[in-house]
DNA sequence: TGTAGAATATAGCCTTGGCTTTAATTTGGT
DNA sequence: ACCAAATTAAAGCCAAGGCTATATTCTACA
């Protein structure tokens, strides 16, 4: 019985597997939305020059103070420097922070419509995967979608 | 120029097509420990015959006093039951929420795996991906597993 | 050139989810 | 049956990320 039950439930992961597993969640989460707000300051200023906060709060749906409260910590984080009543411009690192963003985005985009996701659906959910994809992952994603262009 | 411009940046999506993709996002974001946790309840009920708030906190990688928080939030939430000293129970709506999680975990590995990311990187970044897999992707998983498997 | 309206900033509040410290209870071994 | 160790609970702190309400500053137009 002993035996039999072993065969068919699974064990667990070892509790430190497990509890690694679910820190590098928390951490992926914890960056995430840093990566939000460079992502989309880098889209705005490519497309419009620009990025004022009042935009920003509008493309990411919270209000203003909250999209300020945020550029303020990316400042803090030295990811983005902004002067009172001037838009939102990002650092070195920003664009850096930005570039792998975007890159990981369209990858993660890509591979979701290969799959067979509808494409609304892929986008709306990238946004929320893409924070957790580690480069191990982002590198399958790319040769994945090699082998499926080329076969 | 504005024409060649438009042909090569993509536009932006509307604001407010943008706010809502952030918003479903931030809305997976806020479930995502409740699944955590009453995933984790689950199989340790499975596996154990019984869920601990100490092995809950070791397997989370949380301290005893986080897990405890969160377990009352589970009991709010109409997820979970506890007497005090006494282990975690689900109920009907925490089984519920656990097996639905549980599959698609499932799932979300498995389409990891067959896409060519190694085993434990399948499961250490599915821990934070699955939240933000909706119900169309997953069904487009599925059945890009069984025409896998099948050719 | 004033001024109204838009944008921005500031202040203060709330919840969540981490943490440590301290107290209470249970459990297991002698 | 008791005591030490483990477990659980409770209290209080902190930062993040939402919000509203209230200044403040720009900007554009009359």
């Amino acid at each position: 019985m002993t035996i039999s039950k072993l065969q068919v439930e699974p064990a667990l992961p070892s509790p430190p597997t497990q509890a690694q597993r679910f820190g590098k969640a928390r951490e992926a989460q914890a960056i995430a939305l840093l990566e939000d707000y460079v992502e989309l300051i880098a889209d705005l200023l490519t497309v419009h020059g620009e990025a004022r906060p009042i935009d920003i709060a509008r493309r990411l749906g919270v209000s203003h103070p909250t999209a300020v409260k945020s550029i303020n910590r990316l400042k803090r984080e030295g990811l983005a420097t902004a002067q009172p009543y001037r838009g939102v411009f990002l650092t070195e690192a920003g664009h850096a922070m930005a570039n792998r963003a975007r890159a990981r985005h369209r990858v993660v985009v890509q591979v979701l419509e290969a799959i067979g996701v509808p494409p609304e659906t892929a986008e709306s959910d990238a946004e929320g995967i893409e924070h957790h994809v580690s480069d191990i992952s982002l590198r399958a994603f790319a040769r994945f979608l090699r082998s499926n262009n080329a076969g």
